[in-house]
DNA sequence: AAACTTTTCAACCGCCAAATT
DNA sequence: GAATTTGGCGGTTGAAAAGTT
């Protein structure tokens, strides 16, 4: 036997809520906070299934929800953490206090999507594109393809390890099953992140290991764990790498590369002229 | 001013992993 | 351990609003 279920759908109410609804939602859970969002809607004297409920109340009714429109530095942090995340819209929003996974995803698919497309970049990968007879085309192995498939190589490494990093923390028991269920370290250990490891083994000895001489650099709420300069570039790990030169300052040729657009691209304009200028890329081997 | 088109965004749907019985 | 529900997520839809002709 299983639990009761959640709701039979007969004789509930569909559709955009009422302010009187909204009303009873938010007296009940003001009273009696979320708990059950089954035993919901009957206690609070809703017709509406609790999973309606739910959603109401964490996309709209919430008290800690930033209504109105997105400032410039939330549109730069959408991009970057989409660049990083893709589609993970709730892990994106965790890290915009205030606004939902819904909104993000909105704001998505109905600016940032459209406007990353006029500049010349494929939304789904962050990769430039051309537009050849309306639809989407790569350029012919340019310096950025291969930069950019470097880059994404990059992003399983780093995620990886901060995946293998944030466990060394964990006690055992909970280490566990956190490595079980890791996406990322998943990932890392499938056949994608072996054939990476092996490329990246062949171009550099240098093992993949966290270092004892690691910082800190923010990106937004996030912090991102990161080795040191002179580590980075003896190990030639692209992410830290790149993570080196931004934190320093130190750019040297890469100053218009695309993750300097990633992360430190102007936030004083919100047509993202900002990447007009980056198609650009630099080399990664110097 | 009316008709039509495009854009926006709240809400729904279906899937999945976790929790519960 | 199997069966079932819950809660959460991402994709999609469609009504309303805004813009254009």
């Amino acid at each position: 036997m299983g639990r009761a279920p959640c709701c039979d759908k007969k004789g509930l109410k569909k559709g955009p809520w009422t302010p009187e609804e909204d009303d009873k939602l938010v007296e009940y859970i003001k009273n009696h906070g979320q708990g059950n969002w089954r035993n919901l809607p009957k206690l609070a004297g809703l017709l509406r299934c609790g999973k309606s409920c739910r959603l109401r109340w964490t996309n709209y009714l919430r008290p800690d929800i930033k209504r109105g429109p997105f400032t410039p530095e939330e549109e730069k942090l959408v991009v970057q953490l989409h660049a990083i995340l893709g589609n993970r819209w709730a892990a994106i929003s965790s890290q915009l206090p205030g606004r939902t996974d819904n909104e993000i995803k909105n704001l998505w698919n109905t600016h940032l999507k459209k406007r990353l497309l006029q500049m010349g970049f494929n939304p789904l990968t962050h990769e430039p594109v051309t537009l050849q007879n309306g639809s989407l085309t790569r350029p012919p192995s340019s310096p950025s393809t291969r930069h950019m498939t470097q880059w994404e190589s990059a992003r399983l490494e780093a995620e990886a390890r901060l995946s293998k990093e944030s466990l060394l923390t964990l006690p055992p028991s909970i280490a566990k099953y956190s490595s079980e269920n890791d996406f990322f370290l998943r990932l890392w250990n499938s056949e994608v992140g072996e054939t990476f490891r092996n490329l990246h083994k062949e171009k550099n000895p240098a093992p993949f290991s966290s270092s004892s001489s690691e910082a800190t650099i923010e990106t937004g709420s996030a912090s991102v764990a990161v080795k040191d300069e002179k580590e980075c570039k003896s190990s030639k790990s692209c992410m830290d790498y790149y993570i080196c030169c931004n934190s320093s300052n130190e750019v040297e040729d890469e100053s218009e590369s695309t993750l300097e657009m990633l992360f430190d691209f102007p936030s004083n304009d919100n047509d993202m002229s900002f990447l007009e200028h980056s198609t650009d890329f630099f080399t990664l081997y110097p």
